[in-house]
DNA sequence: ATCCTCCCCTAC
DNA sequence: TAAGGTAGGGGAGGAT
């Protein structure tokens, strides 16, 4: 599937993602009366635009028989593009002018299209002209087959409802077969699940941290547990979809209907962390472990089911319900051992290869010399320490492990494990399969410090570039010793200096290996080699305990035997697009041109593997590099039974980032907030103990506008990232806090000596400037920094299963119908009430029905880049405009990319597709807000392109690769905008501009366009859409000045503007506005109450959205806009005046934030 | 062509 | 029971 799928995959899920959404209730997410200043201008300038709005207007009673389509016209047609133009949208059609590819067009006209072109719109109906007419003068749409350009070819792929069925018809040929089968049954599946949900309450979970929110659980799931994650891709049931439609049916009733039900105490309650509580009263009822079996009944939400776990003191002790979890947690991770190990060793070496520096070890080598790389490492690192204490269990097959249970991870085996099999990283449940009487030594951290430093001290007193890989491993550049030693330059083929050189090379790896087994105990292993690569190679072969030189004449037979997995860099997935080319073996790269492999594995890798086929590797030892990013995340033993649970550990997570921030003497510029949740399909308890399971994850990340390292500011950021995405609390299985675009501190407060443990090197302790240098450094490298962009954000779901379908409360379709029931006009929480794009007129169900779900996705979420075609809130569906009232905002369900109107136009059953195709899970219940958070599953059947990452790989057993996958689609959207909950009234009123016509971008003035495409070269001006209503009668027109001032007004909704994820394409957008209101208001100046719109539209960016590179373009770049003018006039002066106030205006926010003075630049 | 963002992948 | 962290290389695809 290829990249046209990929692509529209990245497309939509930016689409989504560019949503804003309205936040929960609290301060911070404040009602804003200003909607959006993006889709305001849209707005009126698709009214001035707008000429399909025209056509229609002048329609008379046509028939709308082309309602729900979206045409394009391509090629040259018979009749003209004009008339099939006027035709189609006299006849209720949308049109598009030209498609970019991510457009929602539902058919493409067109009189012939070659193969190429075809296969590239395979996805489109691709009708001819006639299909048109003769629609027309039937009077009825007529059936789009019959008049295909492209006769249907079995592998298109389209995917067609079938009955109520989602199918795929593949276009991957058959692996991808199967997998569509599960997935589909998989969101069946989980339909019926969503029907035992409960019915939406009405309090939001962020608005009574002590009452988790009512989450249906996912039911019979539970008892796959046992499935292995590592296989259980098809692990759940295959459901038919009549049955989950059946069940969706009734069981809501079953379940309380009850919102949130009071924190009730349970016996034990002192043991139980203040806030969490479940709500229900099973928990109290049972304090310990056993519960009877009424659950199965009813599903747990999980936080129900995490409170359970938790009644348990020794769950309680070992997961996030314990305050002291994260040191403790730390302090048992083998894995973050191994990094802070590594980080401090990487610095430590880096600075001492920097000190003794020019003198002898920067040796700046002359091309074509002779290198002596030593690769060393301990054998069986941790297991080879921690059986010092064990000596009796040396000659047994032992491994170092935290318990021995089935889900404990081995982190080192010794070589008489190994004959097993056994191998480190392996869970104990294969390993014992492997190896029944497995011994299992426990860890000691502090004795492999102990180790290291030994290691590394005799490794120093070689003498030559060091550069440490991990605790038990480092890189040695003894090529000037050898060479001296040697009394050879290196250079020269004679053969005798070049034995000297390896002779002594050997010698000084037997020394160092002595030295070692002396201080520590262990042995250690040594490869020899001409480089980093050949090194490593060697090692392998010096295993255990041993020692190995690769020579030249060698290099090509040892290299080639090799598995390709053996190369650096070459793993799982890359191992598997290697095997798609049929190449297994090192030497099978030998055969297989540089061009293919660029092709295949991308320039850099692909050229890699070509020469590391060869030996060949110019990689120098002891390079140095700077920090780019600090980060914590946890990922195991997170359950958490309510939201507050789960903020305080959030807030926990950034006071480690602060202290990891200080103790690097960094601050940082950009957030990213990992969070993996856990999978729809996942069971609630994973095989691993407390550990994440199947998960999706998302990340989003935020740019401050400065750099920081405070922790409490962070945890601000961090926790406004969590609630928006407004997952059930219960099913969150890691989070992470990452900061990227570093700068250093200021010397002064150079944070060096953090009070984080560092690794005791006494003897080869650093030299004194040691310190300052590393800060140095950092300043160098980094002070050419610019400012960047903005912010980003994104998420994903999984795609891997695709269809994480959320589950909505009760039957799917009556959530939605729930939603819809909020005032969309009012908080709107959804991004319903979006306007934004839409279709032209209401679809028709039936063909939106009928249309490839990506398309019709498309409908449903059109993609801003689209022309937006407006939304009709004209005629607001009866299911709108009833229950406009209701208190409770409304659920949410309806995926925030949605449009509602769209929605409840349609079908039950393919509102129930809708839904489970998006989101996994639940629907937040009870949130009045929607959610935004989503999901975007889009291509359910899509398994992200099989091809790349993976490769074949990447078709089976992706399970496990991808327990932890990312899951690319989910989009959050970045930017908060919360339409309040309360809107002024007077932005009630404009509610009307809802009802402005769609138009098409491309349609715009030739004027207005021209000047954006100048101004910017952005392509996007075509999406401009301005709206200017002058205030007083008005004269006129775009660009004369008219006398009347301008109005801004407010969109009738939040704004839902497609804040696309990169803030650059918000920013055009709004750019192009600027451009667009400065034009018109040139002579005038700008009036007042709009600069106060664009004022708090900042505001919000700056407080909400949190976006101040955003903030800050905008307002330079309404500036430069202002400067730029010729004029002189009153306009002019009034614009200038208008800047500054709008400067001081994100001052103002800026200090509301606490932060600094903003510098526009 | 180059840069940038958002991931994926890999290593220990 | 169990402690599934963390940083950097680099690819895909969009912006410039
Ligand atoms: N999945 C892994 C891999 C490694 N480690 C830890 C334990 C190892 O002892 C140490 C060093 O890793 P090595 O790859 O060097 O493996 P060993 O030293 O255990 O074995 P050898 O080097 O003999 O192959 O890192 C771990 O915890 N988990
Ligand atoms: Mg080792």
């Amino acid at each position: 599937m290829g990249s046209r799928l990929e692509k529209k995959s990245a497309e939509v899920r930016k689409r989504i993602e560019g949503h804003s959404f309205t936040g929960e209730d609290g301060d911070e997410y404040e009602g804003s009366t200003f909607g959006g200043f993006p889709d305001y201008f849209r707005r009126k300038k698709v009214k001035l635009q707008n000429r399909d709005a025209d056509i229609r207007a002048h329609s008379g009673d046509k028939p709308q028989i082309f309602k729900g389509v979206v045409a394009h016209v391509m090629g040259y047609t018979q009749p003209s593009l004009q008339i099939l133009h006027q035709e189609l949208v006299s006849h209720g059609a949308g049109f598009l002018q030209y498609l970019d590819g991510k457009t929602m067009a539902t058919h493409i006209i067109a009189s012939s299209m070659p193969p190429k072109k075809a296969l590239e719109y395979s996805k489109y109906r691709i009708v001819k002209p006639a299909w048109v007419m003769d629609s027309i003068s039937s009077g009825k749409l007529m059936p789009w087959s019959d008049y295909r350009v492209i006769q249907e070819t079995p592998r298109q792929n389209v995917i067609k409802l079938d009955g109520g069925k989602m199918m795929s018809q593949a276009t991957q040929p058959s692996p991808l077969r199967y997998r569509e089968q599960t997935q589909n049954s998989f969101y069946t599946n989980q339909l019926q699940n969503a029907a035992r949900s409960q019915a939406p309450g009405g309090s939001s979970p962020f608005a009574t941290p002590r009452l988790p929110p009512r989450l249906q659980a996912v039911e019979s799931i539970e008892d796959i547990d046992d499935v292995d994650e590592d296989m259980d891709d098809g692990g759940v049931d295959l459901l038919n979809y009549e049955d989950s439609k059946k069940a969706s049916n009734k069981p809501v009733e079953e379940l309380p209907k009850e919102t949130p039900v009071p924190a009730e105490k349970p016996e034990n309650a002192q043991e139980i962390p203040a806030i969490a509580r479940p709500p229900r009263d099973k928990v109290e009822e049972r304090p310990t472990v056993s519960f009877p079996p009424v659950d199965l009944e009813k599903p747990l939400t999980s936080e129900e089911h995490n409170a359970r776990l938790l009644a348990d003191p020794h769950m309680r002790k070992s997961s996030t319900a314990n305050p002291e979890f994260l040191k403790q947690y730390y302090s048992e991770s083998r894995l973050h051992h191994l990094s802070t190990w590594k980080a401090e060793l990487k610095s430590k070496m880096q600075r001492l290869t920097t000190e003794k520096g020019p003198a002898a070890r920067t040796i700046k080598r002359k091309p074509g010399e002779r290198r002596y790389i030593m690769h060393v490492d301990f054998d069986s690192f941790f297991c080879a320490v921690s059986l010092k204490k064990h000596p009796d269990y040396v000659d047994k097959p032992t491994v170092v492990a935290h318990g021995n249970g089935t889900g404990s991870e081995i982190a080192s085996c010794n070589y008489p494990a190994r004959k097993f099999g056994v191998k480190n990283g392996m869970w104990m449940k294969r390993a014992l399969e492997l190896c029944s009487d497995l011994k299992v030594v426990p860890y000691d951290f502090p004795a492999y410090e102990e180790a290291s430093a030994l290691f590394y001290e005799a490794i120093l007193e070689i003498g030559g570039v060091v550069q440490s890989v991990s605790i038990d491993e480092a890189l040695v550049d003894i090529t000037s010793i050898v060479m001296s030693a040697a009394g050879s330059k290196g250079t020269g083929v004679s053969e005798g200096s070049i034995w000297r050189e390896q002779e002594k090379a050997d010698e000084i790896a037997l020394q160092v290996r002595q030295r070692v087994k002396e201080k520590t105990g262990c042995d250690v292993s040594i490869g020899i080699g001409g480089n980093i690569l050949l090194a490593k190679v060697a090692l392998r072969k010096a295993k255990p305990a041993g020692q190995y030189q690769i020579r030249p004449e060698e290099v090509l037979d040892i290299l080639g035997e090799l598995k390709v997995e053996d190369l650096p860099g070459v793993a799982y997935s890359i191992g598997g697009k290697l095997e798609e080319i049929g190449v297994k073996l090192v030497k099978d790269i030998r055969q297989t041109s540089k061009e293919k492999l660029i092709s295949v594995l991308g320039p850099k890798t692909g050229e890699k593997l070509w020469e590391y086929s060869r030996g060949i590797d110019r990689t120098e030892v002891g390079e140095q590099t700077i920090r780019k990013s600090v980060s914590a995340e946890v990922n195991w033993g997170i359950r958490f039974i309510n939201q507050e649970e789960a903020e305080e550990f959030v807030r926990n997570l950034c006071k480690e980032l602060e202290r990891r921030l200080l103790n690097e003497g960094v601050k940082g510029k950009q957030l990213t907030m990992k969070i993996m949740r856990r999978a729809a399909d996942a069971p609630l308890d994973p095989p691993k103990h407390l550990g994440h399971g199947k998960c999706d994850t998302f990340n989003k990340s935020v740019l401050f506008g400065v750099a920081t390292n405070n922790a409490e500011f962070i945890g601000k950021e961090a926790v406004a990232i969590l609630r928006a995405y407004k997952f059930s609390p219960g099913d969150l299985r890691g989070l992470g806090v990452q900061l990227t675009k570093l700068e250093p501190l200021k010397a002064s407060t150079t944070g060096l000596d953090g009070s984080q443990k560092r690794l005791n090197f006494g003897s080869f302790a650093a030299p004194p400037s040691a310190k300052k240098q590393k800060l140095e450094s950092i300043e160098d490298f980094e002070s050419p920094k610019k400012p960047k962009p903005v912010p980003k954000e994104d998420l994903d779901p999984i795609n891997d299963d695709p269809l994480t379908p959320r589950k909505p409360k009760g039957h799917p379709a009556l959530a939605l119908s729930r939603a819809t029931a909020a005032d969309v006009h009012a908080t709107t929480p959804l991004n319903v009430g979006g306007t934004q794009f839409i279709m032209p007129t209401n679809p028709d169900p039936a063909v939106l029905a009928e249309l490839p779900l990506d398309i019709r996705k498309h409908f449903v979420k059109p993609s801003k880049n689209l022309a937006l075609i407006a939304s009709e809130s004209r005629e607001p569906s009866p299911a709108l405009k009833s229950r406009t009232n209701s208190p409770a905002p409304a659920p949410a369900e309806i995926p925030p990319d949605i449009d509602p109107e769209v929605f409840h136009a349609l079908p039950e059953d393919v509102k129930a597709e809708i839904l489970a195709s998006y989101g996994p899970r639940r629907g937040q219940s009870v949130l009045p807000q929607s959610p935004r958070k989503d999901r975007v599953i889009l291509h359910p059947q899509k398994p992200r392109t099989p091809t790349k990452r993976g490769g074949i790989r990447g078709m089976f057993n992706r399970t496990k690769a991808r327990e932890r996958q990312s899951d690319a689609n989910a989009g959050l959207k970045q930017t908060n905008f919360l339409a309040g909950k309360k809107r002024a009234q007077t932005e009630q009123a404009m509610d009307g501009l809802d009802e402005i016509d769609p138009t098409f971008l491309d349609e715009l003035p030739e004027e207005v366009r021209k000047e954006v495409l100048a101004d910017h070269r952005r392509r996007k001006a075509q999406r401009v859409g301005l709206n200017i209503q002058k205030r007083e009668p008005a004269p006129q027109r775009r660009h004369d000045s008219g006398e009347g001032q301008a109005k801004l007004k407010f969109p009738g909704k939040p704004i839902k503007v497609s804040f696309t994820g990169s803030g650059l394409k918000d920013l055009s957008e709004i750019k192009d506005m600027l451009n667009a209101w400065h034009r018109e208001t040139e002579t005038e100046g700008p009036h007042r109450d709009d600069v106060a719109v664009l004022e708090k539209y900042l505001a919000k960016v700056v407080k909400q959205e949190r976006d101040m590179e955003k903030a800050r373009k905008v307002v330079k770049w309404l500036e430069w806009i202002v400067e730029e003018d010729d004029g002189e006039g009153k306009g002019k002066r009034a614009w200038a005046a208008a800047v500054e106030d709008i400067k001081a205006a994100v001052q103002g926010a800026m200090r509301e934030r606490g932060l600094g003075e903003m510098v526009f630049g």
